[in-house]
Formats: C-alpha cells, structure tokens, sequence
DNA sequence: ATGAAAGCGCTAACAA
DNA sequence: TTGTTAGCGCTTTCAT
C-alpha cells in the first residue's frame, strides 16, 4: 500500500490536469465535461484517492463532525443516548466525536473552552447543571448547540426534552388506581431539572387524587443504585405506620438498587413494597420482579437531538446559531410489569388490600 | 462574545510582533524570551486565542485524536470498553472519534476506508472478524491499529487479549468440584476466536476432570439474551438423561437470557441447574440469583489498548507504524455469586446431590 | 531572539 | 469547460 497518502495534486499531475480541475469533478461541478468528471473520478478511485478532512476542515470551516457531551457511556440511559446520535449522525455523513464528563463540571468546562478549536461543528449537550452566565455566554457562540434534557427553555438553543412531570403523574396514577396512598419519591439530585420536574408530576398525580403529599416521603437521592439503596434503607427504618406502601423513584437504577435492599432485608415485592422507576433502560427487564417503569424513548431523544443538530447546520451558522431554537417534545409513558400490585396482594391480579380509590383517576393510556 | 475565532494572526497585530513568534511562544520554544513569550501568553488568554485543530492537523500531519470502532456501546460491555478508552485518551489530550459498526462489516469497512481521511491518528478496533486479507493490508497502513480481542497474534499489531481459556476453564473447574458432570457450554458466534478459545478452554478442563465432553451439549449462541433463552429452550427439550446440570454461557447476555427462560419454566437456579456467565458486566448483579461469571477487567483492557496506541504514537510513525506490535496479556478470574450449586442443593452450602469428584482438581486461586 | 516566507491539501474566486 | 491563483491558520525552515 502506499505510504504517503495521495492527494488531489497527485491526481492531477497523473492526468495532466489542473488540481482545481479535480476538486471540481468530485465536488460534482456542473461546469465540468461528464468525460473529464469521470476520467478523474476513475483516477481517483484507482490511486486510491481520499479528501484530507483537516485540508477540508481549515478552508471550509467545517469537519463534518458532531461533538456528543455526556456524563457517561458505560450506563444503558447514556448508551443508549449515544446509539441514537451516533445512527443519525453516521447517516449524514458526519463523525461523532465523544467527550465523558462524568457529571464534572471541570469536564464540561473543558469542552466548551475547547469549542473554538472547531474540531466538531456543532455539539449535543447533556450536562447535570451549568451556571446561567455560562449558558448565554454559550449562547452567543457561532456554533449550534442542542440540549438534550434541559434547563435551557427560553434560551433560543435547539432541545429535545421529554414530558417528566406526566410521566411521574403516569407512575403515581397507576399506584393510587391500585390503592396506594402512602408512597415515597426517591429524587435524583435537587439541582437537576428533571428531578424537579418529576416530583412536580408526583404532587401534582397526588393532589389530584385528594392525597396530601408527605414531606417526610420525599427521599434525597442521586442517580446510582446505591442511593436508592440508601433510600430504602431509610424506608425500612420508618415506623410501620409511617412507612410507604410504594415507592416511585427518580430513575430504574435507583429503583433497582432499592429493589436490591428491600429483598436483602426479606421484602417481597410487589407484596410488601411496590416500586416505580423511570427510564426503562435496558436491565429493567433483568431483575426479579421485572421493573413496572415510565419508559423514555431513550434512542429517539438522542436521534431527534442529532436531527435538530443536523438540521440546522445546514442552514444557519454564524453568530445567530442559537437563536429561535426548536424544542422537540417526547412523550413518556408508563410501562407495567412485576414490581407493582395492590398494597398487600402477590400480583396484579392479587387480592386487594384496600379499596380502589375514592375518586376515579384517569384511566392510563 | 467573538464571533469569529481569535487567530494566532490577531494575537501577533495586537502585540506588532509577527505571528511566528506567538507560535514559538505558546509551543515554549526555548528560543523565545521569557518577557515575550509570558507577553504573548497572557494576550492570548485575554482574546481568548484557540487553536484550530484543522490548521494544526493539516500541517503536523495529525489530529491529536484516536478513534474507537466498536460493535455497540449501548452495551455494557462496549461501554465500559469505551470508558476505559475515554480516561486515557482525555488524560493524555487526546480527543476520541467513536465509530459503532453494530458487527456489520459494512460498517467495518466503511471506516477502514475512512483512514486515510487523517481524521484519526490511530485506530483502536474491535471486530467480530476481518478477511485476512484485509487485515494484511491494514497492517500497511502508516497509522498505527490496536486490537482489543483479537484475531490478529503474529501480525505484529499492538494488542490486548485476555486469556480466554484460562478464564472459561476456571469456570468449569468450579462447577466440576461442585460436583456436576454433564455440564453444557453455550458458544458464541463459531467464527468468534473468543468463542473458540472459551470452548477450548471448557473441553480442557472437563478433559483434565477426566469427563468425556459430550458435543451434544456444546449449543450455538450468539452475543444476546434471546440466544441465551432459545439454548435454554434447547436444554429443557432434552431428555432427562441427557440434561446438563450446569450451563456455561459464552457471555452475561447469554446466560441472563438463559436465566430467564429457565425459570420461566419453572426452574429454579441453582436448585435445577447451575449457570455461569463470562464477562462479569453491570447487570450481572441485577438478576436473582446474582449471575456466577468469570470477571474480565474490562475498563483495563480499554485503557491498555488506549495506552498502547498512545505509546506507539508517540514513537513509531509512518510505514512501520504496524509492525513489531506489543500484546498485553489480561486475566479473567471466576467471580461467584449465587447461580452455582452443587446439583440438586439451593445453595453452595447446601447438600451435595453427588460426591466431590473423582480426582482432585486445582484450587481456583 | 525574532521576522519573513514557504507550504500543508484543499476550495473558490477570477481569468481565459 | 478548464487553468491560475489566492488564501484557510498553522508550523517550520531560513534569514537576520
């Protein structure tokens, strides 16, 4: 194989015509001779020809490459992300470059400050909380930025977002129609929006229902198992009276590491603790009882960030690429499997430890 | 904020010197003096001068960025495969082009093609598997390739192995000094080499127990969980005394689907029948019983193939960039949890249906 | 210790 | 329809 990489002057020289001559017939040029575009084409696939992307890049100011930013990849949500962007993106010929933070906003700050060295074209952004000076000072860049799961609303940038607030009001539905009314949220962080969003959703669901949210049922949390575990464990130190019947939780890994604690400590579930996650990230299905969930189209938001990205680098750029953004709207829903059932029964079809209600809630769709 | 980005040019006008010496200064050319260079430094900092990637690629004749070409990442395995790739990449300022080929050769090629584009100075590559021809070629390329996993000893690549015998031979060492005979193996893809060497190593051992293997219960796999539960399927149609009592699955996924398709059927594991994964991903943890499996240090054998791609750039260049390749050797080693048993007891300290073994057989260290 | 100038591989404006 | 030329932003000789 050859050594040294063939560039468009080694095709020209080889064809006694002018380097232009062969920019032009791959760029398809309409002012090129269909022979010429061909005979150049053909030399080009022969010598083995490939367009340097940094030559490329340096004049037309743009890599064709997409920068994805994300706290994680080995967890099924962030995966799952990455999947989605990385199957658009890949089939608008772009390149994806990654860039893990690990929820550290030293990382994220390195990558934004790393933004005018115009590696990628435009950036999908999936980060815990940036500081609002920081968000218009983004604002204001040249490149286009979409976010993915956001506290931008009203900032002008592109984002996709999912409905939290109906999707937890989904989850809390489903446990009053069965005839919970005493039932904890296990929170993510308190400075991320969704989780806000989320317990917003589960008053509201609560509320609705007549019940009178419990402070006292509100658990701190964070996004791992462990700290659902903490949580249960604070649950199983409540006084029997004081104690839920169910637990909804800010996301499937806290559920499952809830989940995980309450057997350890000889629970039954569904029987003794229902549970409620979100997400519906892929091992859900794995544990025992399976995980009833509020599923979020997790590819899809990752896909729909990259169109929007996409879409918008074909068209505006410069100093106003973060203006009028457009905000994609998904929907959750929940999904029923093993972890929930009546108060007291086995199963769904269990006998019922309590009444169904004292209103009619909604039916779920 | 600037519009458009702030060049070494700009720097240089602002402070009238020429723009070679704003390079030398920021590359701490040792010709430089000191006032100018700290003058120069701090003037760029305060325009807020980038780099531009392109230019300097275009010219250094390299990106300062690896790519990784991964069959999936919405996996747990691939994703911590990829986080590993990721810590030592960033550390070492590098910048990571993530290429998902969903085991697609297409796909494969694709990117291979895609080399001499000089997006990437070196390629960290995991395949299912390439035509030898291809790999011959590639091992000509001028830009350094590490395999992770690979087909490719004696080519004079750089790559990372784990001992995949030793590692599944652990795994039926454990079951056969619980006791168990008839033990089933669940492959992989038969044009895997990681498939062939685990099954080589399963034969090994039952051999050195002195237990015939019996083909009969080498069953086809693939990566998945549906493989998993269509082998168990197969399992549970056999007669009686021809079941295995013990399943060796490929990977986690297979034996998380097997798993569940076993109990599904009324099984209980370990009580009726023992499993043991490979891998030793998250969710290992996350099924019930907690899945047995042979551990891999997966992130390890990210963060080796990065480190070994680093390596090699920093030295060896150009034609020879393939040749004389360093193998890092990992370890794999039995983890066990809950899903082993001897035959016919709930637990491991429950009651041994069958005497210890006809010989002695290695402790597993 | 610094400036001037060439050139990396490419695109695009300007000529012809 | 094609050739010539001028950069893109940077590093790196070669002068001075």
């Amino acid at each position: 194989m050859n050594d040294v990489p063939v560039t468009i002057k080694d095709v020209a020289r080889e064809l006694g015509v002018a380097h232009s001559t062969v920019s032009r017939a791959i760029h398809n040029d309409p002012r090129i001779s269909a022979e010429t575009r061909s005979r150049v084409l053909a030399m080009a696939e022969k010598m083995g020809y490939r367009p340097n992307a940094a030559a490329r890049g340096l004049v037309c100011r743009r890599m064709q490459a997409i920068g994805l930013v994300i706290p994680a990849v080995a967890d099924s949500f962030f995966g799952q992300i990455t999947d989605g962007v990385d199957r658009v993106t890949y089939d608008a010929g772009f390149s994806l470059s990654l860039y893990v933070t690990h929820g550290e906003l030293r990382r994220e700050l390195d990558v934004l400050s790393r933004l005018s060295e115009r590696r990628v074209d435009g950036l999908i952004l999936m980060v815990r909380r940036l500081p609002r000076k920081l968000l218009l000072s983004l604002a204001e860049q040249p490149i286009p930025i979409v976010f993915v799961e956001p506290q931008v609303v009203g900032l002008g940038f592109d984002c996709v977002r999912v409905d939290n607030r109906d999707g937890e009001r989904q989850a809390v539905r489903h446990l009053l129609e069965l005839g919970h009314r005493r039932i904890a949220f296990i929170s993510g962080p308190k400075d991320s929006r969704e989780s806000r969003e989320r317990l917003a959703g589960y008053r509201e669901a609560l509320l609705t229902a007549g019940v009178t949210p419990d402070p006292q049922l509100v658990l701190p949390g964070e996004y791992t198992e462990a700290a659902g575990a903490a949580a249960a464990q604070r649950v199983l130190e409540m006084p029997a009276e004081q104690r839920p019947t169910a637990l909804v939780a800010f996301n499937d890994r806290i559920a499952i590491g809830a989940m995980s604690a309450l057997q350890q400590a000889g629970l039954e579930i569904p029987r003794d603790m229902s549970l409620v996650g979100y997400d519906d990230i892929l091992p859900a299905t794995y544990v025992r009882p399976q995980l009833t969930t509020v599923h979020q189209p997790i590819e899809e938001m990752g896909a729909a960030a990259a169109r929007l990205l996409i879409d918008r680098l074909s068209r505006r750029r410069g100093p106003r690429a973060n203006r009028n953004g457009q905000e994609v709207l998904l929907r959750a829903a929940l999904v029923q499997r093993q972890s929930t059932a009546p108060p007291g029964a086995d199963r769904l079809g269990g006998f019922v430890g309590q009444g169904q209600g004292e209103e009619v809630i909604h039916s779920i769709s």
